[in-house]
DNA sequence: GCAAGGTC
C-alpha cells in the first residue's frame, strides 16, 4: 500500500481524484479524510501537525527569568493530534509513503515533520517526495512519474526560522509583559512580524503628530473656447503654475502677497493666450494577475477588509469556484488556457458577454507580473461558475472580481488621449489637462478603476480664450495620512516581512493586542511606548532587517553553506546581548508602559476630584468608567453593556471628556460623552427622601423622641453600579442600605407626576417602541413582591434562576425547592428545556 | 497566557 500525504484536505482530495481517474472511495478515521483507491490511500495534513515549544516546566511566566529562554530546550509537540494519530495508523500499513506538500520552504518543513511522523513507525519505509505547482493533471501526474526526495536542507531553514521566532519572541513578550506587570490576557508581544509593522503604524503616527501645517494658495481660472460657429462655447478650468528654482512646474504659492499679486493680474484681465498645446497618446497597460496582495488590496477598494476578504476567497476556493487564494505568483502556468477558461463562461447571464468579446482576439497573451514562484498559481477562476442563489452578495462580488480581474489580464491595453494646454496672462500662466479614454480596452471587462475624463477642447498655440472666474484659493498642507489596511499589507510585502497566508492576520492580531484601533489603523499609546521600548534595546525586533537576514541565513541553510545550529547559535548571541542591556531598564520599561497603558484608558478629569477618569473592567468583564483617585473618589459612570469601548479622539465640549464608541461588529454605534449620557439617563437625579433615612422618616422617629438623625436625611437617587445595572438607592449609602431594583436597558425619565403614597415621581423607561410606565419605584418594586408571592414559589430564590424556568420546571412537576432537592437531575434535564444536570446539581448544592 | 507559519 502506498501513503500520499498531501498539505491539506483539499489538495488530498484533487490528487486522488487526478491519480486514480475519479474512482476513489473516501472514508473517515479520527475525523480526517482518506481517499482510497487501487493500493493507495491519500490523506491531507492542515498545515503543520506539530509545533515547537519550550518545555513545561517553563511555561509560568513569573518562575521563568525570560533571559532563561535564550537557551532553553525546545521541544517538538503535535498540535493536531487526530491527524498525527491518523498519519501514524496509516504509515503502519504503507510499503510506501510519497510527500506530497506544497512547493514551498513551508511545504518542505511540513513534508519533513509528517517524514518523522512516519519514522516514528517504521525505520524503513521508503519516503519520496513530489513537486508540483499546481493541482492539474498534467503537472501532478509528472510530479508523480518523477519522484525526488525530500530537501533535509531546506527544512532545516524552516525550523530555524521556527526556532528564532519563538525564542525572541516568547522571551522579549515576556520580559515587556512582566516588566509591566502584564499577565494573563493583557501581555504585552513582541514578534519579528508584528513589530516592524507595528513599528510603521507608530513612525507614520510619529510624521502626523509632528506635522505643522503650512498655508499656501492655488489659483484658478475659468478659460472658454468659442466654437468657429459663434454659438457654441467649451469652458474648462485652468490653474496657475510657475517654474521652482528647479525649474519643475509648480502650483503652490507659498506668499499671501505674491498670490495676492497673480490674482490682482489675472482678476483684471478677461483673455489669455494659448502658448502651449501638448498632445499624446499613453497605453494604460492591462494589470497582471492576482496574487493575494493584490487581490486584498483591489478586494479593499471595493469595500472589504483584509480578513472578509480573505474568508470570502476561502470559502470560494473550498466550495471550487476559485484557485487557492494564497500565493506570491504573478504568472500563470504553462498549462492554464485562457480560452479554454474564456469558455467556461460564454453564455453566462453577466459574465459571458466579456468573455465572448475577448475570445474575439486573434491572440490572446496574458499579462505577467515579477514574482514566478513554485507554490501555487496566480488567483484566478477555476471555470465553475456558482448560480447566484449558491452564494451571498458578497461572495458573488468577490467572485465577480476574480473572474473579471482574469478577464483584465488577456484583454488589450487601453490607450488615453492627454492634451495639456497652456495659455499666458502677462507673465502669468495657467495650464489645463485633459485626458480622454480613446480605446476602454481592458476597462470594458474590469470597471474597477477610475477612468474618468477631463473635458479639454482642441485649441491652438496663439489662439485667445476668454477667462473668467479667477478664483483665489487659501489652503493647508496636510499631514500625512495613516496606513490603510490594505496599504500596509503591500508595504510589508514590499519590505519582505510575513508572508501572503499570515500578513493580514498580523493586522488582526495588532487589534486584538490593544496596539491599534479603528480603520485605517491608529495606533494606541501602549504601541508607541512598546516600539519606543523596542528601539531603544532591542531595534532588531522593530526592523525589517531582521527578516531580510533571516531570509539569508535560510537560503545559506537550504544550499548546505550553513547549518541549522550556526544560525541560531548566532540569533541566540545576539538576544543574550540585548537582554544584558535590558537588565538594568526593567523598571523605566516597565513605568513606561504601564503610564502608556493608562493613557490609553484616560478620558479625562472627573467632575468630582479632578483626577482622571478611565475605563475600566468590572470582575464580571463588563466595562465601566471609573475615577483614578479610588478608592478616595467612588465616582462612577456606566457604558453601554454591548461592545467594547473605543476612546475616540473627539472631546465633550462640555465636560471634557473623550467621546467613546462600543465596538460589537456590526452594531458598533458611538455611546458619545459618558458624562452627558449619564445626566440624559437621569443619573444621580435626586427622586426625593430615603424612607429609611431620609426627613420623613426622622420626623416619625423625632416623635418618638428620636430626631438626631434630622440633619443627615438621606435622599433616594438613581445609580450605575460597577456591573452595569442600575437602581433607585440612598445617598447615605453604606451608612443607609435602602435601595430600589431598576430594569438595566433603557433610558429613565423621570416625569413631574408623584405617586401620592410615597411622594416619588414616576418614572417611564424607553427602550425599543414602546415607552414604558414603571410608575413610582417603590409602589413598582411592592407589586414585584406582591407577584413573587404569590407564584408560591421558593425556586425564585436561587441565583440565576427566574420566572420562566419556574415556569418550566413547574411543567416539569418541580414546584419548590423541596421537589427540586429530591429529584434526579438526569431525569430533569431530559424533561426541561435548556436546563442541565449539571446546573440542577449546582441548585441542589445551593437548596 | 509568549512567535510565525501552515490551515479552516
Amino acid at each position: 500500500m502506498e501513503l500520499i500525504i498531501t498539505e491539506k484536505d483539499n489538495a488530498a482530495r484533487r490528487i486522488a481524484d487526478i491519480l486514480s481517474g475519479g474512482t476513489y472511495d473516501s472514508s473517515r478515521e479520527n475525523g480526517v479524510n482518506v481517499y482510497e483507491w487501487g493500493g493507495k490511500r491519500c490523506v491531507g495534513l492542515s498545515g503543520h501537525v506539530v509545533g515547537v515549544d519550550f518545555p513545561s516546566e517553563y511555561s509560568d511566566w513569573r518562575d521563568v527569568e525570560p533571559v532563561e529562554l535564550i537557551d532553553a530546550s525546545i521541544e517538538k509537540t503535535a498540535t493536531k493530534e487526530n491527524i498525527v494519530a491518523t498519519l501514524r495508523i496509516l504509515s503502519r500499513r504503507a510499503e510506501r509513503v510519497t510527500i506530497a506538500t506544497d512547493y514551498d520552504r513551508e511545504g518542505e518543513l511540513i513534508g519533513k515533520e509528517a517524514y518523522d511522523i512516519v519514522r516514528e513507525v517504521d525505520e524503513d519505509v521508503p519516503i519520496r517526495r513530489v513537486r508540483f505547482s499546481s493541482i492539474t493533471e498534467n503537472e501532478v501526474q509528472n510530479a508523480f512519474d518523477e519522484p525526488d526526495d525530500l530537501d533535509f536542507d531546506l527544512a532545516a531553514a524552516g525550523e530555524a526560522r521556527q526556532i528564532i521566532d519563538l525564542i525572541w519572541g516568547a522571551a522579549l513578550t515576556r520580559f515587556l509583559s512582566l516588566s509591566a506587570g502584564q499577565l494573563g490576557n493583557d501581555f504585552i508581544s513582541v514578534g519579528r512580524v508584528q513589530s516592524p509593522t507595528l513599528k510603521l503604524i507608530v513612525d507614520r503616527e510619529r510624521e502626523i503628530q509632528a506635522f505643522d501645517a503650512e498655508t499656501y494658495w492655488e489659483l484658478f481660472g475659468d478659460l472658454t473656447k468659442s466654437e468657429e460657429d459663434g454659438d457654441s462655447e467649451t469652458t474648462f478650468e485652468a490653474q496657475y503654475f510657475y517654474r521652482d528654482e528647479d525649474d519643475n512646474e509648480a502650483e503652490r504659492v507659498w506668499e499671501e502677497a505674491a498670490a495676492d499679486e497673480v490674482y490682482e493680474t489675472l482678476s483684471s484681465r478677461d483673455t489669455a493666450t494659448v502658448v502651449d498645446v501638448n498632445r499624446r497618446t499613453r497605453t494604460d497597460s492591462p494589470p497582471t494577475p492576482f496574487n493575494t496582495t493584490q487581490f486584498i488590496r483591489a478586494a479593499s477598494a471595493i469595500g472589504y477588509s483584509a480578513k472578509r476578504a480573505m474568508s470570502i476567497a476561502e470559502d470560494l476556493y473550498t466550495a471550487g469556484y476559485m484557485t487557492y487564494p494564497r500565493t506570491d505568483n504573478t504568472v500563470y502556468p504553462d498549462d492554464l488556457d485562457p480560452e479554454e477558461l474564456l469558455d467556461d463562461f460564454v453564455g453566462h447571464p453577466t459574465l459571458g458577454d466579456s468573455a465572448e468579446s475577448l475570445l474575439e482576439a486573434d491572440e490572446i497573451q496574458p499579462t505577467e507580473g515579477d514574482e514566478e514562484t513554485t507554490d501555487h498559481p496566480p488567483i484566478h477562476p477555476t471555470g465553475e461558475i456558482p448560480s447566484r442563489g449558491d452564494v451571498s452578495d458578497d461572495e458573488w462580488e468577490v467572485f465577480e472580481l476574480v473572474v473579471r480581474r482574469f478577464y483584465a489580464t488577456v484583454a488589450d491595453a487601453a490607450i488615453w488621449e492627454h492634451l495639456k494646454v497652456v495659455a499666458e496672462v502677462e507673465d502669468y500662466r495657467l495650464k489645463a489637462n485633459g485626458k480622454r479614454l480613446v480605446e476602454a480596452g481592458y476597462h470594458d471587462v474590469y470597471p474597477y478603476f477610475n477612468t474618468s475624463e477631463n473635458y479639454v477642447p482642441d485649441v491652438e498655440t496663439g489662439e485667445e480664450l476668454a477667462l473668467t472666474d479667477v478664483e483665489c484659493e487659501e489652503k493647508e498642507t496636510q499631514p500625512p495620512r495613516r496606513y490603510g489596511q490594505s496599504r500596509l499589507i503591500e508595504t510589508m510585502e514590499d519590505l519582505g516581512i510575513g508572508t501572503k497566508s499570515t500578513r493580514h492576520n498580523t493586522l488582526e492580531k495588532l487589534y486584538d493586542r490593544g496596539y491599534i484601533e479603528s480603520d485605517p489603523p491608529r495606533p494606541t499609546k501602549l504601541a508607541m511606548a512598546v516600539v519606543d521600548a523596542a528601539e531603544n534595546y532591542a531595534d532588531r525586533v522593530v526592523s525589517e532587517e531582521m527578516t531580510a537576514q533571516l531570509e539569508e541565513d535560510m537560503d545559506a541553510i537550504a544550499s548546505g553553506e550553513a547549518t541549522l545550529e550556526d544560525v541560531t547559535d548566532e540569533s541566540r548571541e545576539m538576544l543574550e546581548e540585548i537582554f544584558a542591556n535590558l537588565a538594568d531598564s526593567r523598571e523605566e520599561i516597565g513605568d513606561h508602559l504601564r503610564k502608556s497603558l493608562k493613557d490609553d484608558k484616560r478620558l479625562g478629569p472627573c467632575p468630582e476630584c479632578g483626577e482622571d477618569l478611565l475605563v475600566r473592567q468590572s470582575r464580571h468583564g463588563s466595562y465601566f468608567i471609573g475615577c483614578d483617585g479610588y478608592p478616595d473618589c467612588e465616582n462612577t459612570l456606566p457604558l453601554p453593556s454591548t461592545g467594547k469601548p473605543l476612546i475616540l479622539e473627539d472631546e465633550c465640549e462640555d465636560h471634557g471628556l473623550n467621546e467613546v464608541k462600543m465596538l460589537a461588529g456590526r452594531q458598533t454605534f458611538v455611546h458619545g460623552c459618558p458624562l452627558c449620557k449619564a445626566e440624559d439617563a437621569g443619573e444621580g437625579e435626586i427622586l426625593g427622601d430615603c424612607p429609611d433615612c431620609g426627613d420623613s422618616a426622622t420626623t416619625e422617629s423625632s416623635r418618638d423622641g428620636g430626631g438626631e438623625t434630622a440633619e443627615h436625611g438621606g435622599e433616594l437617587a438613581i445609580k450605575t453600579l460597577q456591573s452595569g445595572s442600575r437602581l433607585v438607592g440612598c445617598t447615605r449609602y453604606p451608612d443607609c442600605e435602602y435601595s430600589l431594583p431598576l430594569p438595566r436597558r433603557g433610558e429613565i425619565e423621570v416625569t413631574d407626576e408623584h405617586c401620592d403614597e410615597h411622594e416619588l415621581p414616576e418614572l417611564v423607561i424607553h427602550s425599543g417602541d414602546e415607552p414604558w410606565e414603571l410608575g413610582c419605584p417603590i409602589c413598582n418594586y411592592q407589586e414585584f413582591q406582591a407577584r413573587e408571592s404569590d407564584s408560591g414559589s421558593d425556586l425564585e430564590t436561587l441565583e440565576g434562576v427566574g420566572a420562566k424556568t419556574v415556569e418550566k420546571l413547574a411543567s416539569a412537576g418541580i414546584e419548590s425547592l423541596d421537589d427540586l432537592t429530591d429529584a434526579d437531575p438526569d431525569a430533569v434535564a431530559d424533561d426541561v428545556d435548556g436546563v442541565s444536570a449539571d446546573r440542577v446539581r449546582s441548585w441542589q448544592a445551593k437548596a
